[in-house]
DNA sequence: AGACGTTTAATTGTCTGACAATTAAAAACA
DNA sequence: TGTTTTTAATTGTCAGACAATTAAACGTCT
């Protein structure tokens, strides 16, 4: 661990860099205890002040904790996969509101993904996942349903699919691409019929989950992800129509 | 911007949270300069110090970039990818050097992402995509080299097939998951007769995707999925066997 | 007037020293 | 032995200072 107080960078980045290298390269394990601020100070010729900045860097990726107190400290984390979805919600977001992604490009890589769970999902889902995503879209069914009651539905109909698949990995990347979407999709309008076309697919994706036909599910989620991106893409058309400002 | 003393969290996190909040919502839109540190000390009714911690923490997120000078200051930062891919890099490789997640859970997950690629790569691939996955999966097929220099071929070959789908959020997504894996697979020995076969499975996987062969491309990643899986399995198997202890 | 060097002011980066808050262990006590 | 008090270690916060950096303002010379 070593760090050159003339370079151009942040000392504090420095010593965040160090430290998180040596957590990631498993030099330190899980719920080892770092050296106290003051120690780190001392070993890394800075002030406590850089050191403290550097460890709330490390904090705030969740890589390390504090508690207060005699035996406290900083410890290395155990990363959760709540703390990875949240990180990955707040990235996906920002790339998408920045426009850094289009609507377009973010649903195709949803549809993929999914497509990408089904026949796992198909393979090894409880009747547990099929029991909720029967009831989402029975929901989705009920007239009077406002348009973000019905989003909020639809999300939780998909997200059952993937958790379906049983792999962890998968349902964390989707979870980013979901919810990140979820304020555009809000944006949209449904009308009975568009609710009427997707409830009508969701059925159908959940009688193929429950027969076990993998390439029937497949086939209705390639259905669902053109018709949505079309939906999608006649929204913000209109939308554009409308306000043609900036 | 509400910040509470009494919490029991520490005020830098909360003010961190508040101004991450603003910069998510799109309340500060991009290159937005925030006030100054002092400013914002004043504001939040807290020291300069406190302030500083919570903009290492956004800082750390990417979500604002600081310069220093006249004009200096904090900015809303543009999320880049590039950014992103490093932070979904460091949190796939420690869920899964920390056994959150197994080596066959990431694997699954890695080819069926594969997969959900093929056939917009099939599509999409332009003739640059294709000659680096020929080229990769040429090099593989050199007798002498190290199984490292293999495996970062095997990577580079992977890459080529993903973002040759040309959508950026799926490159994103398998990065993660490849960049994480490969600590792992560099643990694992190539023997030539592996070797032999893998490299004709991708040779046959470029072929098929200069075809247009979606479908093949499917069942071949399928079956690179399926031997690559077994390889580990037999891999971890043995070490266990060896080194039995803990 | 324009080009060029100098000063100045604003801002972040770092350091020092102090005190508050918290917490577990050690010590004292019943 | 069980309970309470004290103590020491550690993080959290604060205040003030100075260094480093940078762009703008100013002044000077041609």
């Amino acid at each position: 661990m070593k760090i050159d107080p003339d370079s151009s960078t942040d000392l504090s980045a420095q010593i965040a860099t160090a430290i998180r290298e040596a957590i990631v390269s498993g030099a330190m394990p899980v719920d080892e205890r770092l050296p106290s601020e003051s120690e780190l100070a001392e070993q890394f010729a800075v002030s406590r002040s850089t050191v403290r900045e550097a460890l709330k860097r490390l904090a705030a990726q969740s890589l390390i904790r504090t508690q207060r107190g005699a035996t406290g400290g900083a410890f290395v984390n155990r990363l959760r996969f709540e703390d990875a979805y949240g990180q990955q919600i707040t990235t996906s977001t920002l790339l998408l509101s920045m426009n850094a992604v289009s609507f377009q490009t973010a649903c195709e890589a949803r549809y993929a993904l999914e497509r990408a769970c089904a026949p796992l999902s198909v393979q090894r889902r409880t009747a547990d996942h099929l029991a909720t995503m029967r009831a989402e879209a029975h929901r989705q069914a009920q007239p009077g349903l406002t348009d973000e009651a019905f989003c909020a539905s639809d999300v939780a109909f998909h997200r059952a699919l993937v958790d379906a698949a049983g792999n962890p990995v998968l349902s964390y990347q989707l979870a980013g691409a979901v919810e990140a979407m979820q304020p555009l999709m809000n944006m949209i309008t449904f009308s009975a019929r568009s609710r009427e076309t997707i409830v009508d697919l969701h059925t159908r994706i959940a009688d193929a989950v429950e027969a076990g036909n993998a390439q029937d599910a497949d086939t209705l989620l390639s259905d669902l992800a053109t018709y949505t991106e079309d939906l999608a893409k006649s929204v913000f058309a209109a939308r554009l129509a409308k306000q043609p400002k900036q």
